[in-house]
DNA sequence: CCTTGTTTTTTGCCATACAAAAATACAATG
DNA sequence: CATTGTATTTTTGTATGGCAAAAAACAAGG
């Protein structure tokens, strides 16, 4: 049925889906968190929250059970929300699964992604590298975000994606400090053209290993900042 | 420090838990999803589950919000929840995560499990044997459930433990039918048995391959079950 | 039958209330 | 003074009722 030909063409005029409150807070407490703003360990008073925020308790609570669910607040019963603490012992376990999710969505993007999807991965790397070249506007951690959406997007994993997106929030705590440090940067986009070229090739068992390599250095540089038994402020 | 003998001896005398309102009703709700009482795609009306269900619709809607974070019920904006329809995509995603995630257990299964831990997992294939044979009262999943628990309690990743909780429940919806076909059943505690073995032997490589030929079977075998473009129900 | 208007549901959010648990401050007692 | 006990205040967990706005269901009118 060709007859609907004015109405069916894809004139994307979306009006813009309004964010809902409960989701902006949600996005505002997350990113207060990642941020620093509240410190791990911190206990999270509903009241003040609701205060501080100009929405009622009944919102703020839902907010609250999601990013309960993302691991980024911890609710003791009875005792109310507090900042999750990240010991050295659940960080390692973070990027052991980041191994092995970033690792599959590699393998899934060599298989699957398009040439158009291939493209746009090697421009962003390049991007990034700019990036750190000039130290521009936009901060390593957006392009590096850009990168990554595109790569889950290639792999075609919507499950592996969000996992991946839960815990990569979860994991900024860390992160913030560890891609400070310059020579790590340097490397880093070294080892992501090298992933790219491996992608490019369709060899996805070295995509897997590139890809390992690449959160194991990661890793190493990211705990290298909670060196010890104490998790961070107590 | 020998000095506080009595105190610090580990007796473990919690008074227990009380279950909290808002837990029961999501862990109700859950069950209600993955054993078929709410059929996937069905629209839930948070009024009447209210009534059903006895409690108010500020408990409930919370309760939601941990259901929305473990992928089983899905908001669209202003129209309400509704039960996740599983579609073969998504499907083969969460069979893709499993893969890796369980990859991952058994590797540091091999690497780190106490004598302990290798002796009740082997136990606990066994035991899935018996309940296979005789047809024990206890159900098969319950069994595989302990199999399941000891795995990731020697694995010592809390994280990759959590997520695979998470897609495992929301997998039940297809493999209530897919474990329940005898050769399969079979089959599976073979696979089980030749784990066990190469965990025993601490063969981390061997023990990953033998994990992604299992869920590789399992895949097939609950994939078999919705073969083509309908979801489940529309 | 298709379009348009009207009524009813249902969601999203808020304010308030209140019992019970926890934290805190304070008193008393050894 | 340290400990134990008690009273006061916070804070959580849950419930109720209310209301605007979106969606769905229904009713006319072309």
């Amino acid at each position: 049925m060709p007859a609907d030909s004015t109405k069916s063409q894809d004139m994307n005029l979306r009006v813009e889906t309004l964010p809902g409150l409960r989701e902006q807070v949600a996005e505002r407490l997350r990113m207060a968190i990642v941020v620093g703003h509240f410190k791990p360990g911190e206990r999270l008073i509903e009241r003040e929250l609701c205060d501080m925020m100009g929405v009622s308790r009944t919102s703020l609570r839902e907010a609250l059970r999601e990013l309960q669910a993302d691991g980024l607040i911890t609710l003791k019963p009875n005792k109310g929300m507090s900042v999750s603490v990240l010991t050295q012992e659940t960080a390692r376990s973070i990027y052991e699964v980041r191994q092995m999710l970033e690792g599959l969505a590699a393998r899934l993007f060599a298989q699957r992604a398009s040439g158009e999807e291939m493209k746009a991965l090697r421009a962003s790397v390049e991007e990034l590298a700019l990036v750190y070249q000039d130290f521009s506007a936009e901060t390593f951690i957006d392009v590096k975000g850009r990168f990554y959406d595109i790569l889950l997007k290639g792999a075609g994993n919507e499950v592996a994606a969000d996992m991946l997106r839960r815990i990569h929030t979860r994991a900024s705590q860390l992160r913030v400090v560890s891609l400070s440090s310059s020579e790590r940067a340097q490397e880093s986009i070294r080892e992501l053209r090298a992933f790219c070229d491996a992608l490019e090739a369709r060899d996805e068992d070295l995509a897997w290993r590139l890809c390992l390599d690449h959160v194991q250095n990661a890793a190493k540089a990211a705990l290298k900042s909670i060196p010890e038994g104490a998790p961070h402020e107590a």
